[in-house]
DNA sequence: ATAATTAATTAGGACTATCTAAATATTTAG
DNA sequence: CTAAATATTTAGATAGTCCTAATTAATTAT
């Protein structure tokens, strides 16, 4: 497998999560930045490997094998961006980019360990599921806080914007990843929130709540 | 820069490490693992982009860009290995492999990072010198000690054959990486060595120190 | 229902890195 | 010093991935 086929079937994989329909080939160029005709050369490698399903102008869908493959990559793109994060003090919107390169490796060896050494994340630091070695994934719903409804509570699980400026936010206001939030209640006058961290109850902006995710 | 043209010339500054002479194609095929004739390709693109100099039929040699991009290479792999070995806990002579994949991500703040991370580390789990970043290259004295002369004495910086039963054999001994050792007598008659390890004596057999890397 | 628009595919080309086989240069041995 | 052996280069082919331009299929709008 090299590393292109391994981006596309993740480019696949990412684009079906929502809905079952086959993806087109547009979706995948425009995700993979790359052309159509591109993609079609690449949809025929694939196919032919019975990693996809492919019917001409009618779009791909992943197999059982080419989704276990996808979920593999996924699951060593988000380790790597915990290691990032956790052990060489990325930003989180630093990660992306080296991850795209290190999700590439080849050795399980290597992957196991790092998962090992990271004490077995379940999110990355996006608070994406990682997916488990067997190709489980656990498509657990997250929401962002400013979404979810009064009374409910949830895992704080990550962030949209990782600006320092909102990481300090964070940290003055001693929210981290992990905390349960319950949701209080709303002000109906500029839509900031009344939230629970941990059972200290705390006030928060919805500018603030569109940043936080939140594991229901 | 490819992982290609990277490892061309990592395999030059290696081969050319020890003398001055230009690199043979032959030399640099074998160590490659490829044809002579992909050498000569890829000896044209690099004689194009100034990273080494080459007269047909006479042989290559590095500019100064093309060997500070080796020892940045170098660089990397090292760092890679010492990252393998003391964080993930494989043993010395798994990692190369894993690394040769490792050295081509390319991020300078990864590499920085984890530097830092290792606790700016200076030699490699073999005990070669990790080069500096901005290419300097301590390249310091490494013998066996089998091969050391009576009375001298260096920090033992590596081991050769990293098998466990040879690992456990350095356990047992109290033997590890940094510590002082100094060769008192060889014995006539096996080979043996009388030596002290940290101003502890002890008596090991020539197989043993045919084994253990000292710098002088 | 057909014309216009959009989407997808094909044809053909470029570039990288490799190879085999043939040709040429250099070195070595008699 | 020339012939044989060895080393190196060239020529031409292949595989992978991407591209542009042209063609064909599917969808949408009138």
């Amino acid at each position: 497998m090299t590393p292109s086929e391994e981006n596309y079937l993740k480019a696949i994989y990412q684009l079906g999560e929502t809905s079952k329909a086959s993806i087109s080939t547009n979706a995948i160029a425009e995700k993979m930045k790359t052309k159509p005709s591109s993609v079609t050369d690449m949809i025929k490698k694939l196919s032919d490997k019975k990693l996809i399903l492919y019917r001409k102008y009618k779009g791909v869908s992943l197999t059982d094998v080419g989704r276990i493959s996808a979920l593999s990559t996924l699951r060593k793109h988000r380790l790597w961006e915990v290691f990032l994060v956790e052990k060489l003090h990325f930003t989180w919107d630093e990660v992306h980019e080296v991850a795209e390169q290190l999700e590439h490796i080849r050795s399980e060896q290597l992957i196991d360990r790092l998962d090992q050494h990271l004490g077995f994340p379940r999110t990355d630091p996006h608070g994406d599921p990682i997916p488990s070695k067997d190709g489980n994934y656990k498509k657990f719903i997250k929401k962002l806080l400013s979404e979810m409804a009064v009374g409910s509570e949830g895992i704080c699980i990550g962030v949209k914007d990782s600006s320092t400026a909102f990481l300090s936010f964070m940290d003055k206001n001693r929210i981290a990843l992990g905390d349960k939030i319950t949701l209080l209640d709303k002000e109906e006058f500029d839509g900031s929130l009344h939230i629970k961290v941990k059972d200290r109850p705390l006030q928060i902006s919805s500018q603030i709540a569109c940043n936080l995710y939140i594991e229901l």
